[in-house]
DNA sequence: AATGTCGTTCCATTATGTGGAACTCGCTCT
DNA sequence: AGAGCGAGTTCCACATAATGGAACGACATT
């Protein structure tokens, strides 16, 4: 019954490899911590010490130390079968920051509209390194629960609302974005290279709306949209997805207008109301 | 050592800060950045740099280093205008943290049967320190959005949820959890000492459930039940909510045994299914 | 009992964060 | 204009707070 859970298999993290010369990152002890709350936060499974002791590549006491605090502060827990698992404020934070978020605020119209004229799922996602992070959604069915995406991150190379956000970056970004990237095969149709991938852009951006082709989950499609602003600090998109058996690609085609006449005015909402720049 | 959250209960922390050096002492360098994430996330307004200063009494240099280590970790985001709004991170790390939920994914079907017997709205919360943090919901109508309260945290004082949780706390951790409460008042409703609120308790305790009788917003009744696990490690509560005009005492009255069974009903699944202690 | 694994604690070393003060930019007031 | 002010940013000597190797204790396995 319920589930989500869903995928996204980014296994990135965990910068194991590289003891030495490790890389740390610029932000000293904060990075570090963060970069166990994450591997434990995004881990697919429950972990105890010394599983993260290997993803983290960190000394047994300085890792002691750093999951001590991070329990300190709630932002993880520790049952009693030694796993760490996340903690309430977390989701605290979490909430706070999406009901604040002013581009989701300024999309949900646009979102509602967009549904009523295609009667299937709407997505909204922004673009984040090389992830696209939902931030809102509405849903065909009421189905279960509201656990929707909201929150997650999947990999930009094999869905729409992420081929839609890559195809309008800056020569420069988007080299950079498709050198970070590690593809991993979810169905048939997933893009297994930058070069296929970038082929795939390059239609999308003539077109000015980009395909899910059953690249991410077998069985759904979907068309979208890019959106940015002026100095692309905000690249987003916004899409319709479905169900392969009703959705067809001849379908997709049609919704592509409506789904751009959406990214379109959210485009233009956010120059105006967010101010020209951010 | 014991330190939990400590303090805020949200609105005017400020200047309580003043004696010197309040509150860390913690968690070191991470508490005192989680401190600042908290304060700009939390606040009803957006926040520029010398609001944060003022807030969070750090020095201008430290502060200054804080926020930039913030936003470089993508926990904030600045915009033009120099505010900081929380950034998608903290998104990403909440869906996973909530979707891994244990406690949610078994109170789930439970929230769903109560919802069905009583047609309201139905909440789940997990008290952490002094407020209760909403972790699931199953609405009535689906209106708009599912942008419910998940992750929305509530003071303990004035909601069902948080009455109902207090009242099954062992006395000590009550009398510890009552010395750090501030009060708000919300509405007239609203209990404004910790004696008036304890005798609240004490009768919710003998009947086995709390009410809100608008104590938390006008026209907002609810009924609450607490859940908990042997060594109150986990202490939460299950509650219908409903507008006063279509829910009067006496129909809460009649809800109050559905809602019961269903905490006790979670109480157990708690114990067989996430295992006895914890 | 002996051995191995796993989590926790200790502590000398030094890398990191600290915070006062100086600097820069943009704005308003006269 | 120019002075004056307030907001944000940068700098650097200093000491706090993180580091990580090594020892310890608790179970489990043989």
């Amino acid at each position: 019954m319920n589930e989500t859970d869903g995928q996204t298999t980014d296994r990135d993290d965990a910068r194991t490899a590289s003891p030495a010369t490790a890389q740390n990152s610029g932000t000293g002890t904060l990075g570090k911590a963060l970069s166990v709350l994450e591997t434990v936060v995004t881990s697919d499974t429950p972990l105890r010490f010394s599983d993260i002791l290997v993803l983290s590549g960190q000394p047994r006491g300085t890792l002691h130390r750093q999951l001590s605090h991070l329990v300190e502060e709630g932002l993880l827990v520790q049952g009693r079968d030694l796993c760490y698992e996340p903690g309430l404020r977390l989701l605290k934070f979490a909430y706070r920051s999406w009901s604040k978020n002013q581009f989701r605020a300024v999309a949900a119209p646009h979102l509602r509209k967009l549904h009523e004229e295609t009667g299937e799922t709407v997505h909204l996602g922004v673009l984040r390194g090389t992830e696209i992070i939902y931030v809102d959604k509405v849903e065909s069915r009421q189905t279960v629960r509201m656990e929707s995406q909201i929150g997650n991150a999947s990999p930009v190379y094999c869905t729409g609302l992420g081929k839609a956000a890559l195809s309008v970056l800056p020569p420069g970004r988007l080299a950079e974005t498709l050198g970070k990237l590690t593809f991993h095969r979810f169905t048939a149709n997933t893009h297994l290279s930058a070069a296929s991938l970038k082929r795939d852009l390059d239609e999308a951006r003539l077109r000015g709306y980009a395909f899910d082709r059953e690249e991410h989950e077998t069985e759904i499609r979907c068309v979208a949209a890019p959106i940015h602003d002026a100095g692309f600090d905000l690249v987003a998109g916004i899409s319709v997805t479905g169900p392969a058996y009703r959705v067809t690609m001849e379908q997709l085609e049609i919704w592509a207008n409506p789904v751009r006449q959406a990214a379109m005015a959210i485009s233009e909402d956010v120059e105006i109301r967010l101010g020209p720049g951010r």
